[in-house]
DNA sequence: CTCGTATATAACCAGATGGTTGTACAACCT
DNA sequence: AGGTTGTACAACCATCTGGTTATATACGAG
């Protein structure tokens, strides 16, 4: 698996609320299906899907006691996300060393898209437009 | 916007390598629509699907130049999901001061499903079990 | 062995996502 | 004015997502 489908599948494992409360959960301790279904207005067999995202992310292990599947979080994914996205962090806050390095790892990891590379567009002169948010 | 929307909507729009390119390009500066698509086997509609999604989430900000409505990166969102990740991300490295606190926060900012509080689970003895990471 | 409990899996469904083509529209260029 | 360029939007389609119910499997307790 690539770096990218890894990014891709932890992303996607952390867009839903329920499996980040999930993650909340985990984070005091181990806990099996059943109480990590309990505080949910859902069904199991639903929390095992998301169990299931999550699993395949790569964030939850599963471990056996009899009957039990108990999930305890695991680290490295976390690591990764967190990195791809302090990279970005650190545009603005200015504080590292080395932009062009840098800019050159985020091309490198990212985009088999090999993108051409050309200059800043000449078209128009920076900082000349009105810039909005999307509101809604 | 609840702090959990935000989190959905910057998490889902990361959870795609196309987007994340984007992302990437941008951070060299802006960029309009038709150059953000070029490197892509892609149709022109498509970007601009992507660029609205990475709008909603706050993380692109749109201009305008004459027809051009070039796009440039906004940086919270980038960081309040970076502080998200982190949270998890130092309860492994162990370098934090008052973890209760860091869970207290876990469960106050997530979860309006209130988890009811009870310790550890006692059925089964920690370390007793097998764990492995999902293969597949 | 049989029963109950914990979990997984399959089939199904509504709605979202990610792409397409075709078209509309605004702004620039002659 | 008329043509070209940059972007957006609508309609359409296949696939994915997130839930359901029903059922199967695995294990421990009597």
């Amino acid at each position: 698996m690539t770096s990218s489908d890894r990014l891709d599948a932890t992303f996607h494992a952390l867009a839903d609320p329920t499996r980040r409360a999930i993650l909340a959960r985990l984070a005091t301790g181990e806990a099996s299906v059943m109480e990590l279904a309990e505080p949910f207005a859902m069904t199991q067999p639903a929390i095992s899907k998301h169990l299931k995202v999550l699993e395949r992310a790569g964030l939850v292990s599963r471990g056996r006691d009899a009957q039990r599947r108990p999930r305890r979080l695991e680290a490295k994914p976390f690591s990764e996300a967190s990195e791809w996205l302090e990279k970005y962090r650190r545009i603005w806050a200015g504080n590292f060393q080395r932009l062009d390095a840098l800019l050159d790892q985020l091309k490198v990891n990212e985009s088999k898209a090999k993108e051409k590379k050309r200059g800043p567009s000449k078209r128009y002169v920076k900082g000349d437009h009105r810039w909005r948010i999307l509101k809604r």
